[in-house]
DNA sequence: CAAGGGGCTTACAGCAGGCGTACAGCGAAT
DNA sequence: ATTCGCTGTACGCCTGCTGTAAGCCCCTTG
């Protein structure tokens, strides 16, 4: 009844169209299935109707803000997870209260790749009883998104921000090419608007970390003028 | 967060909206089972209905007070415990009473993280069959909240209530990533309007106490960017 | 083989996040 | 009244992260 993983029901509720379209594709994308509305009044009547797992529920709406929003829900009965969706210079310091219970919040502007991470790890929270797991596996690197902490045989290696956010979307697509503006689009925060080298670099810091034997075989692997890809062993 | 106890089902009554709402997701989040209710009638026929093992219950109701509903809850026959809400200001003759037999007391503002701590004593007081034991452990470090004290390697360490109180929450979470705001929301009170960075402050006095050892590995890390996470010795 | 383009790597400036200390206010204990 | 400890804020220092630029290398193609 209650889906973690991808399938899950989710209600996206912000009242931007770029942000909402921008959203409900990816999330779609993701393996969600995705309900969208575009204001309060709308959000309570379509969780009335579809129920969802979670909601990704921006805080500034028009017509009433993201707490009035799930405090009615919670009061009609939905006991489901909210992700907030707040303004960087809202809550940098500030507003506090998006944390309690399984919820959780994302400043905007965010990465795509990283709302994901959230609503995944929130589901896993709230929802424990399904066996998935918060460690991504590629060869003998590990990924664990709970402690945020990146393995290679079992050694821990230590990662920036966005040198760990880089291998996560590698690692949630092995042995796929992924282009500059692909990994741009899905790792970097969507108002970025700087060159798509940057992720050269950042692939490069990244080789220096997990690549760093010279006879094993590169998981990060170039296919020029196309992207970056991260092959597993058995597919070689 | 570690889920403790067999679902008890707990009976949450408070006339303030957001304050029921808060108790309810944190406590339901934390593995209770919970019913609430927003007046005196409504709590005795929640307690009729539901039969709850443990009330939490706002002294200060628009149609009775707390003891009113304590006096009616025994004298129908209801003997499970009850965690009292009071007001920080109200006298100390007012809050006598408040701790006789298994019950307890909690002040507001309180501190989301210290509530569930002391349903959880009562609850274990009460129904001392659970296995449940009230001393947490992460390598050897252990937290004993019933005698509220913290030992490292069996030397007691003397913390203030707050570095208590933030310690509790690491040691609840270990291995995972808490964000500066996660900690706020759950060890600070729910009204505090200060800015994240005292739990810079707050991390830093923990450290100075409980990894003093310069050479060990530090049982506190910092995820620039993330959070703090607490790490147990086998996960490294 | 030469030229051009794509990719790799490193350097670096600017900046944000985090650390630790100092201190003032406050309430509790003496 | 005085002392003491605790809390929350302020602040200066420092570390390390980010994004850009520049030079080099290598691959591809004519």
């Amino acid at each position: 009844m209650k889906k973690t993983g991808p399938e899950a029901k989710l209600l996206v509720v912000d009242d931007e169209p770029n942000i909402r379209e921008l959203l409900s594709t990816s999330l779609r994308f993701a393996g969600f299935d995705v309900v969208a509305a575009a204001n309060g009044r709308d959000a309570l009547a379509a969780a009335e109707t579809h129920n969802p797992d979670l909601a990704v529920l921006d805080v500034m709406l028009p017509d009433m803000d993201g707490f009035t929003v799930t405090r009615r829900l919670r009061a009609a009965g939905r006991h489901f997870p909210v992700v907030f969706l707040t303004a960087r210079d809202d809550t940098d310091d500030k507003v506090t209260g998006l944390t309690v219970g399984g919820d959780d919040y994302v400043t905007k502007p965010f990465s795509l790749d990283e709302v994901v991470a959230r609503i995944r790890a929130v589901l896993r929270r709230t929802h424990p009883l399904e066996d998935d797991d918060a460690v991504i596996r590629v060869d003998d690197l590990e990924l664990d998104d709970d402690a945020h902490e990146v393995r290679r045989g079992g050694e821990v290696i230590d990662l920036s921000p966005t040198e760990f956010k880089l291998l996560r979307y590698l690692m949630m697509n092995p042995n796929r090419v992924l282009s500059k503006a692909q990994i741009l689009d899905h790792v970097w925060e969507y108002d970025f608007n700087g060159d798509a080298s940057i992720v050269e670099s950042y692939i490069s810091y990244l080789r220096r970390k997990i690549d760093r034997n010279p006879n094993a075989v590169a998981l990060i692997q170039t296919k020029r003028g196309v992207g970056y890809l991260l092959r597993t062993a058995d597919k070689r």
